[in-house]
Parts: C-alpha cells; structure tokens; sequence
DNA sequence: AGACCGTATGTAAACGCTAACCTATCGTTT
DNA sequence: AAACGATAGGTTAGCGTTTACATACGGTCT
C-alpha cells in the first residue's frame, strides 16, 4: 500500500470520495479544503492535507470544470506560433498562467478568420475559462459582441485600433519608433527611410506617428518617397530596401518596423555590396533573437515580449476575480537597444 | 430569434438537451450524430446536423470528457518554448492536433525534473488523454513506470536511450551527421572539428557516430582533440571554437551539433578576424530559421521538424485508438541543405 | 433562557454528456 | 410463419466535482 501511494500513480486515479473517506470526512469538506472555501477548522483542514498529499490526489479537471464552470484552461489564439516574436509572448503566458495553476490551450488561427471566430465560440464555453488574443484578425465590433454575450478576454498586441472596453496590452509603439529615430537624427542622419507594416495595422500607425514626431521635433521633413509599406517579413524588408536604395537620392539611414524587416534590409543592402553602418545604417524593432545573431547586431527597438505575455495574463486573472480593471489598457515601455548596425552617415562632415 | 441563432453566440451556450428538442429527437440522436457512433438514419441525421449548425452547438468538452473518458485534449510537455527548435516542433504539433478536433494544453517544464514529472501525472488524469513529451528529462524508467500506469504517450526527440516499448519519433541524426561530415571531406577538409551536444544525449551520440562513420569511411583518423563538448547554445559554441581555434593545429572545418552552436563558432571566427568559408568552414545541424539569416548563410542539416511534431501527434492518435503501433520508432530523414558558410579548405593545394 | 450569530460539517442535487441497455420495426432466412 | 439480425432511436445511470441547503454546536447578547 504504502509503495502504491509513494509513486502516486495508480490505474484509476484516486477520487474525492474515495480521500474523504480516507480523512474521514465528507467529500463536501475535502472540496472546501483542496479549494480553500467556506468554513474548515484548522484540525481537519490538516488531516485532509495531509491524506491529499499521501494519496497525490488533485481534482479531475474535466468534473470541476463541469460542475464549477470553471476549468482552469485559457486559451490562447495567436496567428502563428512559430515565429520568434509570437513563440516569446506565448513562452511568457504560459509561465505566468502556470504559477496560477492554470494551462494553456493552444489555437493556432492561421490567418483563417472563420475559424478564428468560430474558434472562440467553441473554446470558451465547456473547455476554456477565458481566452488571450494575440494579435486577433476579428473587428472591433466582432469583439465587442463577443464581449456583450459574456466571453472574457484580453487582447495582446491588437492589431487594429478596437473598442475601448476590451482590455488591452501592448507595446509602446510609438515613443519606441521616437526613440529609434530620435537615434538615427542624432547621429545626423536626416534622410531617413522607414519601411512599415500593412497599413491600418497598430504597429504601424503608432511607430509611424512617433517617427514623424521624432523628425518634426528636429525640424526634419517628412519624405513620402522614404515611407514604403511592407508586410513585416523578411523577403518584404528586401524588396522595400532595394526599392530605397535605387531611389535617386536614397536614404543613409533605415528604420524597419520590425527586426524581419531590418534583417531583409540588411540583406538588400549585402547585395548592393553596401556596408553596414558605414554607408547604410539599419534600425529594427521587436529585438527577437535574431537581432543578435546577424552581422553586425541589429540597432533595435525592446519590446518586453515575454512580459507583455505575463500581464496579459495578470490583467486575465482580475478580468477572473471580476475585478473591476482600472487599467484597462497596459502599455509596456520598450527601450532602443544600441548595436553594431547604426553608425554616423560617411557622406556627412 | 433567428438573429440570435445566426450570432451563434449565448449566454449560457445550448446543451444536448435543447438541441434534441429542437430536433425533436432524443439527446442520445444527438450524441450520436455529434460523434458519428452508433446508428442513425440519414434522413435523421441530417435534421439534427441542421439543427446543430442552426444553433452552432459543440459539445461542452468538460461533461463530454467526464462522461467519456475523453477530453480530446492533448498535454505537450518541452522544457521551453520560445527557441526556435521547440517551437517549430509544437507547431506541427498543434497544427495536426487541431486537423483532429483536439488541443494542446502546454506546459513548459523549464528543466525542472520534478515539476515534470507530477505535471504528467496531473495532467494525465482528469486534465488531458494522453501526452507528447518533447525531449524529456525523464529516465527510461520513470518512463515505463508510468507506462505501466497506463499513461500513453509519445516522446518526441528522445533526450536519452529509452525502454524500447515507448513509442518515440526522432530525426535521423547519425545519417544527417554522416552527410555534414561527408560534404566536408569531399571538400577536402582533413582536420575537421566538431562541437558537439552534453554527453549521454542520443543527439549528441547519434551525430558522433554518423560523424565517425563518415571519417572512418573516407579513412580520416578520428582525433580526440577535435571533439569538444558543450551545451548546445550560442555561448558555448562561441567558447568551444575558441578553444578550437587556439589549437597548435587547428582545424579547417568545424561541424556543430546544432545551428545555434554554429552560430557561436561564426561569432568566434568572426572575432579572430578568420573569414567564413575561405578560412574557416561550418556546418550545423537542425536548420532553424536562424541559419538563413546570418551571414554567411549557415550550411546545416535539416531536420524536419514541423513534421516531427506531426508525426508525434500521428502515433499518438494510434495509440488512442488503441492500434497496435508496429511501428513503435520512427526516425525522420534529415538533409544536408548546403549553404554559404561551407567551401574547400584554403591551405590545400 | 431564548434568540441569534459564527463556525464547522454533512447531504444531495445539479453540471452536460456518453453509452449501456431497451424497445421497435423491417427485411430475410429457415 | 417463426426466428433472427440489422437498423433506428429512446431512457437513464453514471462520470467526479462543487455548492446550495440543512444541521449542529458553542458563544454572546439581550
């Protein structure tokens, strides 16, 4: 007997009937002890533990979920999972969901919106609590009568500007693309080109509104030749810089909205037999991995992947608690990373 | 009414229940359409799959996973998820679970055994059907122990030398090894390194002995000098070819166990002032995204790992339906992807 | 002393589904 | 014509929890 209990796996996992009457108790208090609810005098609530730590009982996930409402699982839709960018958020609310005994439920949308919507529909009731939307390809208002009808959810990185009762967290888009540019003007480059996401897109509002803040306030001019939109991948970043860099005056400096973009620009410029920095310099942003292994090192803009992850799931948990969000909307500060691929323009004094 | 049904969405979503009364038959019908089992006319049929689209109703997972046995919930075990290599892995992962109608429910283990090993137990029962353990810290014989228990599942990359009957997928490491080393004598590299995994690993292992092989058959000696041993992360592969390069005689090629080592020994080449291919020649192994954007693009073998996470999922669905597995290991064909960072050795005629 | 409250615990009814068991009908075979 | 198997579909008992409700036992207050 005593071995069985040791390894703490059995055939038939044990049930709480069965530890309520190896406490000697009801399966009512065992419930009240293993979920710290309602009364339980000191006395029992030890004997119950310790009967539920010998035996290695835990509750079966499905029943409570059943009979609670509530499962313990979130889930979490993002667009794909493999890149860098996403694979960080994800490892950041697992963790987090993790240290809250709750687990993920991983839904890949690939880019396929019915299935994203319907997706949701089905996971939120009978399998999932609640759910954490990275970058959700539904509306705003397809989101606002998901919220109506009772679904609970938080939005990392939105995509578009939504409605302003979803929770949100995201990145400081545009003080960090200020930052980047701010860099670039300072070390006197004054044609700088940006390569930015698709249109309409957050990212790319935002990060161009702080690029353009950042030129106005050193008086420099708005070039619309120097802005080509992209699609956040690298083959994009190519095609965009090689775009740049046959232009007649081409830019000395290039501010991609993502470290994709940058590294495809790195790529163009390679090609040309350009060198960077020395005739090009190359700003990224997101700071993935890669940003450390290219040649030089990518000069980018931080964004705290893995932390927006963990406040998603923070703001998810008091969504939970029905907490009132005071702060419905996090903004995560990001921070210019200098390396080796920004340097002062040759052509320059 | 009807603009509620076409919303697809409720309050508290329709159960069986309703859904048969709609139909105007019983909740047993139902299930039985739901889950194709058991008799039904078609004629029946297709009222009730009518019915269930009208009002899009699925399934609450919890009560079909306390009345069935069955969550359609799949755990994934993998010590992290944001390197490239674990990522690339569970989206196959997910990708083939989804195409099942199942989900996955991750957990990180973060290197820490006894996390894992209660995490499985947890999860096994109550929470998920069966599990797919991505490079486990487990011994053969935690493994059998729970095989033994009845717990099913599948290892994906078998970290150590596992009890024959646990169904694993692998890649083929040692022919994946035999080709790197192979195209670099063909070459003519002579004096050719490897930096290879921890010891005790089957990747590590495997890949030496492919490597052996292919020396021994192109009859090379084998030296002891030129086998350094390390971690499998950047940092070590950088320190590992510097004390390669250090060497009285140092090698011509240098032949990491992964790409992230590689890369190390690029960043190490690339500090000595050494030029890659004309100096120095690396190969890497896995063929993550990385190798591509580095410059010179990483020359590696690739591993197709998408399709071993698939692959993984494929043997799992075997196992639950309760198939015998006459193919218990299966071993998936690795590549050699020839790349700029590999070119005959200089000091040669 | 009775009323009342706070604490402690037990009892049992859901929760939504599946599957075992039952009944009924309709050929087809003997 | 009886027997049987295949098909069709209804009834209902769980699955393992949680939680509303009921009960019981001190104290404390009036």
């Amino acid at each position: 007997m005593t071995s069985q209990k040791l390894t703490g796996v059995r055939d038939g996992r044990y049930t709480i009937r069965e530890i309520a009457a190896f406490a000697g108790v009801s399966t009512a208090t065992v419930s009240r002890v293993v979920n710290s609810s309602g009364y339980v005098s000191p006395e029992t609530r030890r004997t119950v533990e310790r009967v539920v730590r010998e035996y290695g009982y835990s509750a079966n996930r499905s029943a409570r979920g059943l009979s609670a409402g509530r499962t313990g699982l979130v889930g979490v839709t993002v667009p794909l999972i493999h890149p860098a960018y996403f694979s960080v958020i994800i490892a950041g609310v697992t963790e987090a969901l993790y240290e809250q005994d709750m687990r993920i439920v991983l839904c890949p949308t690939l880019h396929e919106h019915d299935r994203e919507v319907s997706l949701l529909e089905r996971l939120m009731h009978g399998t999932t609590d609640c759910a954490l939307l990275v970058l959700p390809e539904e509306s705003s208002s397809e989101l606002r009568t998901l919220m109506q009808h009772g679904f609970r959810f938080v939005v990392v990185d939105p995509r578009m500007r939504i409605d302003e009762r979803v929770p949100t967290v995201s990145a400081a888009h545009s003080a960090g693309a200020n930052q980047a540019t701010t860099h670039l003007l300072e070390l006197g480059h004054r044609r700088i080109a940006v390569i930015t996401g698709p249109e309409g897109w957050m990212a790319t509002d935002e990060r161009l509104r702080g690029h353009r803040a950042a030129l106005a306030s050193a008086g420099a001019l708005p070039n619309g030749a120097l802005v080509v939109e992209s699609n956040f991948e690298v083959e994009g970043g190519r095609a965009a810089a090689a775009q740049l860099l046959d232009l007649a005056e081409p830019p000395t400096a290039i501010f991609a909205f993502n470290d994709q973009l940058a590294i495809g620009a790195m790529q163009a410029a390679l090609e040309r037999g350009m060198r960077v920095p020395e005739e090009l310099s190359i700003v990224g942003f997101d700071d993935t991995a890669e940003a450390q292994i290219v040649t030089p090192r990518l000069t980018t803009v931080h964004q705290p992947l893995a932390e927006i992850g963990r406040m998603g799931v923070s703001l998810l948990t008091r969504l939970l608690e029905n907490q009132r969000l005071e702060a419905l909307h996090v903004e995560l500060e990001t921070k210019l990373v200098k390396r080796g691929s920004t340097a002062p323009p040759r052509v320059l004094a």
